[in-house]
DNA sequence: ACATTATGAACAC
DNA sequence: TGTTCCTAATGTG
């Protein structure tokens, strides 16, 4: 149930604890069993985001002529990554950030590691298991159906109900990224041509600008909740044209989704409500604990935070769209 | 026990 | 526009 932010944060995840290291892989599922043995025994060299697309690079270091394999993952709705660590992993993990023993949430915060409740976690689980008496650690067997599973021997991450999960050559990976409008994380390209990019790719289509927002080739990595609470927080409404939203709204759109897509890597999860419009904790905690993170987005019926009218949903797509009929023109 | 829900997207008409 | 796929947590009886 990932947006862009989480995928980026798995990215950083698989960098700070698989790179460099050979990998074991297997499909304790069995769904997988071809694609695991391709990459059994390789090391992870690359490990990229690209909207909510996750690309995981392996070589063969022992063969003359490498040919790099790429893992490409897409969790879809319902898929996860699950992590388990041994117990010394997150001390090499967090060199050079202060870290308090026993606070898994601070060391979360230094390394960057998603935090350990899957509610919170937007799709990603850590568990800290004990080095066997041997020395030897092992990971605890695979809960669920496990699609994926690479191991380190230091670490292993479990992959569970992905809508993809393929090994690719690095032309297949470059295809997959060609489908793909500009990526609000993409901090290696030009951020003006990213920005013309999606004004373009917005204003040439006649279709609501709501449909626009959750199409992968128009920008790449905003989905439901993004989508409403950035045209929220912009004031656009979601039954306007693309063709009819003007070129300084859409480029401070991508501006705001800029800053809400690194925020969320930040947090590791999706905060819009601006500080000033936060209601007081104390009055909201029973009756609207959502209410200090979201506008509109599941807010249907309640008073909106800025306005006081009541938040509209309806469905599109197939997905519940929530807006402010009263903010958002 | 069973139904519903979810931060997605491909595919068939 | 509707169907299908994938999994697990949550809600309802």
């Amino acid at each position: 149930m990932p947006e862009g932010h989480s995928i980026r944060r798995l990215a950083n995840t698989f960098e700070q604890w698989f790179l460099g290291s050979q990998c074991f892989t297997s499909s304790p599922q069995g769904r997988f069993e071809r694609g695991a043995e391709l990459l059994n025994g390789r090391v992870m060299t690359d490990s990229e985001s690209v909207g909510k697309h996750l690309f995981l690079r392996f070589d063969d270091l022992e063969s003359a002529s490498p040919q790099p394999l790429w893992l490409h993952v897409h969790l879809g709705l319902y898929g996860a990554w699950r992590f388990y660590a041994d117990s010394d992993v997150e001390v090499a993990a967090s060199i050079g950030a202060p870290r308090r023993k026993n606070s898994s949430r601070e060391v979360r915060e230094d390394t960057g590691i998603a935090p350990l409740r899957r509610r919170e976690n937007e799709g990603i689980a850590v568990d800290q298991s004990e080095a066997a008496a041997d020395g030897v650690w092992e990971p605890p067997e695979p809960v669920g159906a496990v699609r994926l599973r690479i191991d380190n021997g230091k670490v292993a991450a479990d992959l569970a109900g992905p809508t993809r999960c393929e090994v690719l050559t690095p032309e297949e990976v470059e295809g997959v990224i060609d489908r793909l409008g500009p990526d609000p994380l993409d901090h290696r390209s030009e951020p003006s041509a990213l920005k013309a990019r999606f004004v373009k790719n917005v204003r040439s289509r006649k279709r609501p600008i709501s449909e626009l927002i959750m199409d992968q080739s128009v920008i790449a990595g905003v989905g439901n909740i993004y989508r409403a609470e950035g045209l929220f927080r912009q004031g656009i409404s979601p039954n306007r044209k693309g063709a009819n939203v003007s070129i300084p709204r859409l480029e401070q759109l991508w501006d705001d989704y800029v800053y809400l897509l690194d925020k969320g890597v930040k947090e590791g999860r999706i905060i819009t409500v601006r500080p000033e419009d936060r209601p007081d904790p104390q009055m909201v905690e029973e009756l609207d604990p959502e209410a200090l993170r979201w506008y509109v987005y599941h807010r249907t019926g309640r008073s909106c935070l800025v306005c006081g009218n009541e938040i509209s949903e309806k469905e599109v797509q197939g997905r519940r769209l929530f807006w402010c009929g009263t903010c958002q023109k």
